[in-house]
Order: structure tokens, then C-alpha cells, then sequence
DNA sequence: CCAATACCTGAACATACGCTCAGGTATTGG
DNA sequence: CCAATACCTGAGCGTATGTTCAGGTATTGG
């Protein structure tokens, strides 16, 4: 545990303003914030329904029923997949049609899950 | 609650096998291990472990330093990204060096840390 | 206007997660 | 051989998360 910090320069005397070449040390805000994009994406149902809207735009009562859950549940997760604006919807009548925000959101769930399936 | 499974043609009549072109629906299975896997980025301290070996290989003492947290947290966290494949290690004497376990780790991080500095 | 539909919301509960603490293993130095 | 170092591990605790439940809002049809 007794770490010989003379060995090692001093991190924090460096400049605090990060270079655009050398941004390497996640300051904790940003982990924070990058930890709760992750989050969102950490979650069975919530990767379901992207999968689900990577296909078609659906409204919520075909989302439940497309994965055998209560609407309810399907409501909780939309709102935390529109707050970190994964999702956008569109109101027509009483329904609600959602889809995904844009195109970066399919691309990051497609390269994770043929990742995944090597 | 009540689910009328007879109003849609019951998905799992049709073949197993994923087709090619199109796999849109994720399975329950798939998804959990897809969540267990952006679980593991959903962790500040664990990010930052990551930004930490972004830059070189590094022992556990200097991770626990360089985040200013206990060298248990930090075992506990490294224990975790190595179960995930997330990083590797190698012994040298009584120190374990870890790093990056591969360059597709440091492409996804760095994508979504760029995707949200916008 | 009143009931039904489609969806949203807050509270409550069970579970999962990350840290600390205490203690364990393995390597090194005297 | 014994103590120190470097790291790992399991238990316990406080907090966060996802679901259900009950009830709310808004649109539609008779």
C-alpha cells in the first residue's frame, strides 16, 4: 500500500485542461455520466424493446405484447430510454408510436451483439 | 394483464434457427447476457479503470492511486472486468499487471465517450 | 356525458450492486 | 523462517434498480 510517489511524477500538477491529443483519465462526472448511458443498455427488457423497435416503430400496447409484459413495465422503460434519448415517440389518437432516436443507437446494439455472438 | 395469445400467431412455431438477414428479436437469453455485458460498462469506477488502461498497462496499486479508492475496490472491479473479458492480466514477482483485453474494448469506449461529449 | 381505451405516474417491495472490513494466499527480503 | 508486500476473497451494509399495484390523464365512441 505504500506507494513511493516520488518515482512517479504527480498527476495533478499537470496542466487540468485536457490536450485534444492526450485525454486519457475519465474525470469522475464524465464516468458518472457514461456510466449511466451504460446503464440504460443494462437492462434485459430495455434491450428487447430496442430490438423490438429496430425492426418497426410499435406503439406501447404492442411492445407489451410483443414481450409478454405489462404495459406498465413497458411505460417505466420507454421514459428511461427516451430521458437518455435512445427513443423518440410520435402521438397519433390515443397511441403512442415510438422508434428509435437515430441511427447511432442501432449501430452501437448491432456491433455489441455480434460481439456477443462470436 | 390479461394477454390475449390468440390474436397473434404464436412466434415460437416458427424456425429457431436465426436467418441470416434478418434477427430482429431478442431472445431472453441473448438479452440477459447483452445486459450482463453493459453492466459491467455501467460503473464509473470501472470506466475510469478502463480510461486508466487506455493508456498503459498498469498494477493494481497504481489503479487504486491513480483513482484514489482502496485496493479492494479495485480488485473487486478488476475481478469483474476480467469475468467479462473486458481486461487481461499478467503476474511479474508479486504484482499483476492488467490491461485492455483487446482493441475492440478501447474502440467501443471511446465511442461512446466521443458520442457523448457532443 | 359517461365508459372504455391507451398510456403515464408514484409508491412499495424484492432483488442486485458496490463499497468497506476483515481475513486469506502468494511472493519477496532480511 | 518470519514479516512485509501485493493482491484476492467473502460477508455485511446501505443504496439503487425493476417490477407490480393502484390510480391518474387524455382521447374516442355511443
Amino acid at each position: 500500500m505504500v506507494q513511493e510517489s516520488d518515482t512517479e511524477a504527480p498527476i495533478c500538477s499537470e496542466s487540468h485542461q485536457p490536450s485534444p491529443r492526450e485525454v486519457p483519465l475519465l474525470e469522475i462526472e464524465e464516468s458518472q455520466q457514461m456510466a449511466e448511458f451504460f446503464g440504460i443498455l443494462a437492462d434485459p427488457t430495455r434491450l428487447r424493446l430496442i430490438s423490438l423497435l429496430s425492426v418497426s416503430e410499435s406503439c406501447v400496447c404492442d411492445l407489451a405484447e410483443g414481450l409478454s409484459i405489462s404495459e406498465s413495465a413497458v411505460s417505466h422503460q420507454l421514459r428511461a430510454l427516451r430521458n437518455a434519448r435512445l427513443v423518440r415517440y410520435r402521438k397519433s389518437g390515443r397511441q403512442v408510436f415510438y422508434r428509435l432516436h437515430d441511427h447511432h443507437v442501432l449501430s452501437l446494439y448491432e456491433t455489441v451483439r455480434e460481439h456477443l455472438q462470436e
